[in-house]
DNA sequence: ATGCGTAGGATTGTATACAATAATACACGT
DNA sequence: ACGTGTATTATTGTATACAATCCTACGCAT
């Protein structure tokens, strides 16, 4: 009956965990835009806590790359350009096409199971239009795809993309036309791994990313170049 | 005249970013084995810092993956497992190739030159066995593709990659076989970029992470599976 | 008016003090 | 002898105090 002793970054139950937790979502969700000064007090004070574990959270911050701090300074927030959603696209479509291949031979039954049911909940809440539900579902086909994948670096790596694009997603998903063809797609590549196809697997992944892609920028949610 | 203001995550002029390379460079290095427990006073010590700064290293150290941090508990290192360095080394292959295609058309005249320069170099150390500047340039070699990919996302990911497999590398690089080898990969790679080849530059580049991982298990440095 | 130097304040960097938590050892009862 | 509860100690978590640095504004000379 453990809950989630995994998250080895965030800890729900120290201070700098939720700090570190809160700033995060608030950069992603746009609370904080591109460029906006974060101050240690300011911060401490909305959050009620002193500097200290607002400073050990700037410092995660950085690495996962969403502030940038300069020394003596300040820290401010990175935004995610155009260009770098369009890398991060190509990168997943290339990976998770791995992580597909992999799974495979990786995917335990439970794993297994849990995929089919995400599936089966998606039509329905589809046809409900119920977005939130189905954004949700959505995570969680990709991270079980990660999971499944059998390697704790790639299933790391590709967490991180998922969710630094979380901005860009929670637009794509809602729009009307998406919503079923990537159900269509999350089955297809859940046959292909049932059915033991790791090349299938690899391909429609692959697909999948590069039409989730196309869709961003048929939408007009980023440029498609610089 | 700028020297270095790029190293976000690791400026050498607080005690914070000393802190963190040096416990980076000691845990890659082996100094700290698997499972090691690190402790906050003992490290302060070491170096002569207060706490402040060692937990916050700490913390980063915790995000690459080198260390786990278990709430109230303790520090302890992480191991790169034979599979983790086998996952890498696949992925790799994957990104430096797409990294070897995108240089083809990002990289700039100074760094066509440099790496060409790097080429050359890399050819004279080999014949005199200079086995430290063979790695350095080695090194550099991949940074240069990386920054080349002219994506801060994929630069970013792979030299985490690369900083991440140097324990193994060293020892790889030493070998006698591979080095000349490896020598003739590069090149082939750098003459694919300068054709504006991108077919053959992501080939050649992929070629190039695949022979080195054989390399590493045909010397039995890691274990071909678990 | 403009440029420069300097003083003041604001902010980050570091050290230290205190609080909370977890591991250990030991005493006690059975 | 064994298990249990508790006191002790070591270690991490957080807050605060102090130091170093950077930015701004103001005054002054030109």
């Amino acid at each position: 009956m453990e809950e989630d002793v995994k998250e080895g970054a965030s800890d729900k139950y120290s201070l700098r965990g939720r700090v570190f937790s809160r700033l995060r979502e608030d950069i992603l969700n746009g609370k904080y835009e591109e460029g906006v000064e974060l101050r240690e007090i300011a911060i401490g004070e909305e959050l009620g806590v002193s500097r200290t574990p607002v400073r050990e959270a700037f410092r995660q911050l950085e690495l996962e790359g969403l502030i940038k701090i300069i020394p003596n300074k300040g820290a401010y927030v990175v935004g995610i350009s155009d260009k770098d959603v369009r890398d991060i696209y190509i990168l997943r479509s290339r990976l998770e096409g791995l992580a597909a291949r992999w799974a495979v031979d990786h995917i335990t039954n439970e794993q297994l199971e849990e995929m089919e049911e995400n599936v089966y909940l998606a039509k329905f809440h589809t046809q409900k239009g119920h977005n939130e539900q189905i954004f949700e579902l959505d995570n969680r086909f990709h991270e079980l795809l990660y999971e499944a994948s059998g390697s704790k670096i790639l299933e790391h790596q590709l967490k991180d993309y998922h969710q630094y694009v979380l901005r860009i997603r929670k637009k794509t998903l809602s729009s009307k036309a998406r919503g079923p063809q990537s159900n269509l797609e999350h089955e297809a590549i859940l046959e292909a791994i049932k059915n033991k196809n790791a090349d299938d697997a690899e391909r429609l992944a692959h697909e999948h990313m590069i039409n989730a892609y196309k869709n961003m920028i048929d939408n007009g949610l980023i440029k498609p170049e610089d």
